[in-house]
DNA sequence: AGTCATAGGTTCTAAATTGGAACTGAGTCA
DNA sequence: TGACTCAGTTCCAATTTAGAACCTATGACT
């Protein structure tokens, strides 16, 4: 049988297959977490992870080629860069969000979440949940069937 | 200055980290993911995914280790075991039917979703959006500010 | 001029993880 | 008996990650 690799999963039919090919990899999506937290210089995003230099810069690397973040210049002499998410990476702090609500339901831990996300208009933490637009129903294991799809 | 290492992730205040720390490894979402759609044997598993039988037995183990999967005999003589999605597991569905409606529209691709989530009710597709509990207001990049917690 | 510091990397080696294939063991079937 | 199923384990090679040092360009300090 020919076995799948790592490097096969971007050209997977599976929405989550195709995720993990960008986002699976270790230290990416908390690269992509300190960018949309504000956080965007080699030397502050290393500082912060304290991860090796060589992966960040790899997994930067990715995520600029895989459209998530822009190398953006701030400054000349020398040249030095900023990395940006873009409006990809921006949509993908609600599924973050979902999932900082999953750990701190099933992966409890005594230390305090480091980062609160607050609602622009309220100024009041957020409590988010999945819901289906069609109906406005909760989405949860109970409420969907998941089905073989065949197109 | 000392480096952070990937085991050290479980330790973090951060849930995103802490969800890496569990579901970051290569394979192991897509694991999680078969269980969730009923796919539960061994074989079964490394038949579909196609991965090296040593690397599903090994993330089998962690996910049982964490909490997400359960062994339970489905025969004697000689006894085998189907994996089961705990609740903790069956309740991170709403944050993988984000994620796919993510990679849908950021990640596209030719190939049909070989999966479909359909209302229990309805029998029709669903089509997942977060929302802030509090205000019912859609939960997008815009909507919510980022704050350094300092509890 | 020489030294330091800063930002953003690259290069090197060692350790750990993953890929690929074959093998084990308990039991079933022909 | 031999072939087959399921659920792994074992072995070795290939790839990735960890850890540290080094490089380049610029500016500031002495």
């Amino acid at each position: 049988m020919k076995l799948m690799k790592w490097t096969d999963l971007p050209n997977e039919g599976c929405s989550v297959a195709r995720t993990m090919s960008v986002l699976g990899d270790r230290w990416t999506l908390l690269i992509l977490r300190d960018t949309l937290f504000g956080i965007r210089r080699f030397d502050d995003i290393q500082k912060r992870l304290k991860i090796t230099r060589h992966l960040l810069s790899d997994r930067l690397k990715r995520l600029e080629n895989h459209g998530l973040l822009e190398r953006k210049p701030y400054q000349e002499r020398p040249t030095r860069y900023e990395y940006h998410p873009t409006q990809a990476a921006r949509d993908f702090v609600p599924v973050m969000q979902a999932m900082t609500a999953w750990a701190q339901t099933h992966l409890p831990t005594e230390k305090s979440e480091p980062y609160r996300f607050l609602d622009r208009e309220t100024r009041q933490p957020t409590d988010p949940k999945v819901i289906d637009v069609n109906t406005g129903v909760e989405i949860t294991s109970q409420s969907i069937w998941v089905e073989a799809n065949r197109d």
